[in-house]
DNA sequence: TATTGCAGTTAAAAAAAGTTAACCTATTTA
DNA sequence: TAAATAGGTTAACTTTTTTTAACTGCAATA
């Protein structure tokens, strides 16, 4: 099974359920189509989801009892139900059967993926710690970023300041790929403005110098474009 | 304090503001209403918030600009954004701004209800911070917070003074990762100024002599951003 | 090959952080 | 009540980090 999120959808208007199917799928999700409550709730049992889109208006089988038997069987799955229905009460009832999210006819798609996105940044979520690497190999030496220490196999040791080591990150991150200046300049600098341009390349000066310690380490320059870290 | 769940509703209209917060209240939550973005800003730095709703239509800063300086300080608080505007991109700003729900007015009161239960059920649900733990593991250290006592495994012991406390706890609480310094001095000082700062700067040589007791323990400088605690 | 802008380097200025000690203020103790 | 103590702030000075400036050389292009 390929690591795509799973979305059961279930509508029972075909045009606008396979459009939203479309869309989701375009999107990057794996999302599944069901036309009606007893069909949606059959698919659920037998698959594995991530996330429940359900309509509410359905026949045999509308989508508030569909979600309570749903949630019978897994307490936490999230919920948005899609529906015509405006009037106050029914949102309460949607969110009373569980839901995480409720959208009223005519919605955008764009809607829908991106309260998608923000519910399962939360469920998910608990990983999206973009979690970056901390530590690099570099030939001969070794970078440990949170400590701001650069370490060679003798007795070299270079302690960094923040600014070295947040461009030294930058470097290793694009190994032998070029570092574009005006990507170091807005991510460290925050703001790519000429002054902040000179004082980039007095760090680079600085990083030289301090991988010098390794002479197949190389920082060359891309005239106009920005740098490149190589190591061999 | 209390164990409500603290809410930060940042509503320019004051008749709008105050309905919302009474119902709040009147619903069992702690609700503190600010009537602009940099009012807004400081009772957050200084507060304790399990959730925000913001208006999005300020005078002075907009609820996006907003949520952006929150984010930047805490990147899980969940965030509702209350609007006029219903066009779609500004919808999609809101999301990508890292909304969790997006309203638009006008609204029920009781549909804002369910859906900061529906976000909170998730949130105070499964994962993360538990915001008031009293008691740290600082590598072969032991910190407890209500005692303000550090101990080593051995026989040391270190009484901690209140502010050392407090600074130490919120260091713990960003344990590898940065501690702004605005965040700090708006939080233990309520204010962020020069002597201040000067203040914080005594208490970080100070908590750093208390944690040679572990050679592993560290409290770097992010020069013009905070302090980071560094536990291996 | 001359011009122009980009890059490399070094030194100095400016800003931020580190440290120590003096100095308040309130509370406890003699 | 005076002295001692403890927590905290302010001040002064030092050191580190970052930015700015000035000068030099190189690379692309007309």
């Amino acid at each position: 099974m390929s690591n795509k999120t799973n979305i059961l959808l279930v509508e029972d208007d075909p045009n606008l359920g396979s459009l939203l199917q479309e869309y989701m799928i375009a999107k990057g999700y794996n999302c599944q189509l069901e036309t009606d409550g007893d069909k949606g709730l059959k698919a659920f049992l037998q698959g594995s989801f991530d996330l429940c889109a359900l309509d509410v208006m359905m026949p045999i089988k509308d989508g508030f009892t569909l979600a309570k038997e749903i949630r019978n069987t897994d307490k936490n799955i999230p919920i948005i139900f899609l529906t015509a229905k405006s009037l106050k009460e029914d949102k309460i009832e949607g969110f009373q059967s569980g839901a995480d999210d409720y959208l009223t006819k005519p919605f955008s798609m764009e809607e829908l993926l991106m309260r998608i996105k923000a519910i399962l940044r939360r469920t998910q979520g608990a990983e999206s710690a973009p979690k970056d690497k901390k530590h690099f190999e570099l030939g001969e030496l070794n970078f440990d970023y949170d400590r701001r220490m650069l370490r060679g196999n003798e007795d070299y040791e270079q302690k960094l300041t923040s600014k070295e080591a947040d461009l030294l990150k930058l470097l290793c991150e694009n190994t032998n790929d070029v570092l574009e200046r005006s990507v170091a300049l807005n991510k460290i600098w925050k703001d790519d403005s000429y002054f902040n341009a000179r004082s980039m390349d007095v760090y680079i000066t600085k990083l030289r110098k301090y991988l010098k310690a390794d002479p197949k380490l190389e920082i060359v320059n891309m005239h106009g474009r920005g740098f490149k870290l190589l190591t061999n």
